[in-house]
This record gives C-alpha cells, sequence and structure tokens, in this order.
DNA sequence: CACATGACAAGCTCTGACAG
DNA sequence: CTGTCAGAGCTTGTCATGTG
C-alpha cells in the first residue's frame, strides 16, 4: 500500500478546513506533521489535491473527486476498528437452515440462544441444503443446518442429529388400520412428495431405490405444511421428516405408517468454513446445537 | 509592517527486520 | 534474546510569503 490512513485523514481534514493548521490540530498532531503528510501523499502518486495559491489551500478537481473516496475509506475503517474492539463482547450471528430443519429445531435453538444472549442480532435464512451450502462457502453464513450429505473441499461437515422420514397418510385412510405397509401398496399409493433437489426430497429418492419408477407423484409441493395439508384432505399419502410431524401425530390429525421394507434413516449435518473464525457467538451456537441433539437422545 | 500560514531542515522516537 | 540499522513519522525551530 503507497498511502496510510492517517494521511487520508490529514486530507479529509485539510480538505474540510481549507486550512492545514486547523487540520492538524484537529488530529492533535503539529502543523508541520499534517503538511508531511500531505505532500507524501501527493508525492507518492506524483498528484496534486489542492491548488496552492499563494499560501492559499484549494480542494482542486481531483481532490475533489476521491474526496467522498476517502470519506468512505475512514468510515470503513472506523466501523473496522469497532468491531474488532467489540469482537470479544459480539455474539451476533448468521445461520442457514433448511425448510425442516430451521421451522422445527433451529427455532427450539435460537429462542435458548436469545435467552443466553439477550443483545445478539441472530439471523435465520431457510433455503435448501445446496443453496445454504453455497452460502457457507461463500463466508455469507456462518453455520449451516442441512439435511443432504455434502462434500465440499472448502467446508467442515459434521454430523448433527440422527433423522428418519416417516410415510403418513390421513385418518380415514384405509391404509391407516394396516399393521404395516408394502412396496407393492406404496406403488399403489397417490404420493404428495417435496420438490425433487430438496433434501428431504433427496432422501426419499434414495430410500425408496428399486420402486422409484413405479411411484405415482400426484402432487409435488415446496412446504412440508403445505403437503401436510394435502395429506389431511385426503389427496394421497406424504413423506416427511419426523420432526415436521411429531405435533400432527399426537393430534392424531394424521397417521404415520410402519414401512419395513424400506430404510428411511438419515442424518442432519452441520457445516462451516473451513477457514471461517468461530467468533464466541458461533462457538456458543455450535455448543447449543449440540446439546440439543444430545438431550433429543439423538447424536452424540 | 505585523501577523498568519505553509514548507523545510534537523533531530528525536518508535518499530520492524536482520544478524549474531 | 540482544544489538544494530533503516525507515517512517513526529516535534521544534526557522524561513518565505501572502494578507489586512
Amino acid at each position: 500500500m503507497k498511502y496510510s490512513l492517517k494521511q487520508i485523514e490529514v486530507f479529509i481534514a485539510t480538505a474540510n478546513f481549507q486550512n492545514i493548521t486547523l487540520a492538524a490540530e484537529a488530529l492533535n498532531m503539529s502543523q508541520s506533521a499534517a503538511s508531511e503528510s500531505l505532500k507524501n501523499l501527493e508525492s507518492q502518486f506524483d498528484i496534486k489535491l489542492f491548488d496552492r495559491a499563494g499560501k492559499r489551500l484549494q480542494l482542486n478537481d481531483f481532490g475533489r473527486l476521491i474526496r467522498k473516496q476517502a470519506e468512505t475509506l475512514i468510515d470503513q475503517a472506523k466501523s473496522l476498528e469497532l468491531s474488532l474492539q467489540q469482537n470479544q463482547l459480539s455474539a451476533d450471528l448468521n445461520i442457514g437452515a433448511t425448510l425442516s430443519i430451521g421451522n422445527y429445531l433451529a427455532i427450539h435453538i435460537l429462542s435458548e440462544f436469545k435467552g443466553k444472549f439477550p443483545t445478539a442480532k441472530a439471523a435465520l435464512s431457510v433455503g435448501n441444503t445446496t443453496k445454504i451450502t453455497e452460502q457457507v462457502a461463500n463466508f455469507e453464513l456462518d453455520v449451516g443446518l442441512i439435511e443432504g450429505e455434502v462434500s465440499h473441499p472448502d467446508l467442515n461437515i459434521r454430523p448433527w442429529m440422527d433423522d428418519e422420514l416417516v410415510v403418513f397418510c390421513d385418518p380415514k385412510s384405509e391404509l391407516s388400520t394396516l399393521s404395516y405397509v408394502s412396496d407393492q401398496q406404496l406403488s399403489k399409493a397417490k404420493w404428495i412428495l417435496r420438490e425433487a433437489g430438496s433434501g428431504t426430497r433427496q432422501a426419499f429418492d434414495n430410500a425408496m431405490q428399486g420402486v422409484l419408477h413405479e411411484l405415482n407423484i400426484e402432487l409435488e409441493l415446496q412446504h412440508t405444511e403445505a403437503i401436510k395439508r394435502a395429506v389431511e384432505s385426503g389427496m394421497g399419502i406424504g413423506c416427511l421428516s419426523k420432526v415436521t410431524l411429531n405435533d400432527a401425530f399426537k393430534r392424531s390429525s394424521l397417521i404415520a405408517l410402519k414401512t419395513p421394507q424400506r430404510d428411511f434413516k438419515r442424518k442432519f449435518y452441520i457445516i462451516t468454513h473451513k477457514d471461517k473464525y468461530l467468533s464466541p457467538g458461533i462457538r456458543n451456537w455450535l455448543e447449543l446445537c449440540f446439546e440439543y441433539a444430545e438431550l433429543h437422545n439423538t447424536y452424540s
């Protein structure tokens, strides 16, 4: 770098006062030091930022041109300094989660986090696994909670919680009376599923290998709640994460079906960038996530 | 002409790089 | 770890010049 922030400060102060002595006073330095600093800035780039009419300093066209940029630079430097100073106390964080995790798990952890750090700003973005992974890799998110298994050279990917997809129907369906449902019966049913590309759909497709092409997919929806409503109204059967269905099963508004020929077990993962500095906020969030997992008798 | 102001010179302090 | 050196940036003192 061919200039210092001090030189930029001198430039801005001199531009403000049109007087190097006052600029120097404002910056708590001697007139000579300010004069020297400004001269060095100009000579470093072989430019003139002021017209010298005798002893008068008048900001010239080029000086006016870069003044705004210089002020922005100093503002950003001050903001950076503040962030660095407040780092020890900062617990702010940006979390990304898939739809199921975001709506049914992360929100509970977030509530605990806010209880522990009432002044911290926490943002929760919901997206699919691919989107969340991209954003963590690009440093747009601090932590990602995802459903699908991913691999990325820049990411730390840790198994978090065990999960399981559950096939379900409405209480009036004939299937609800059966002790278990066979592959043949699954093939005959009308399915209401998450859209292709979602972590849930990916897990479903994997679990249904062999009979996937025989399935009668009636409807594909982007929202778990919409799928639950459609199944409740008798449009067909669905398959979603058990974390999204527990309440409905308790209310008996939906019925879980046993599918012994299919293995719907899967895992949730926590992802962070390998080069990401883990601030106190991020470390606490990760701790809370793993405590939550342990408490709910899942991953350890 | 007195005063204000910018620029220059000399010397000091601090810091980082480097060698022993 | 310590001593040395170079460079950056600062202050003090001084000079030149514009202004009222």
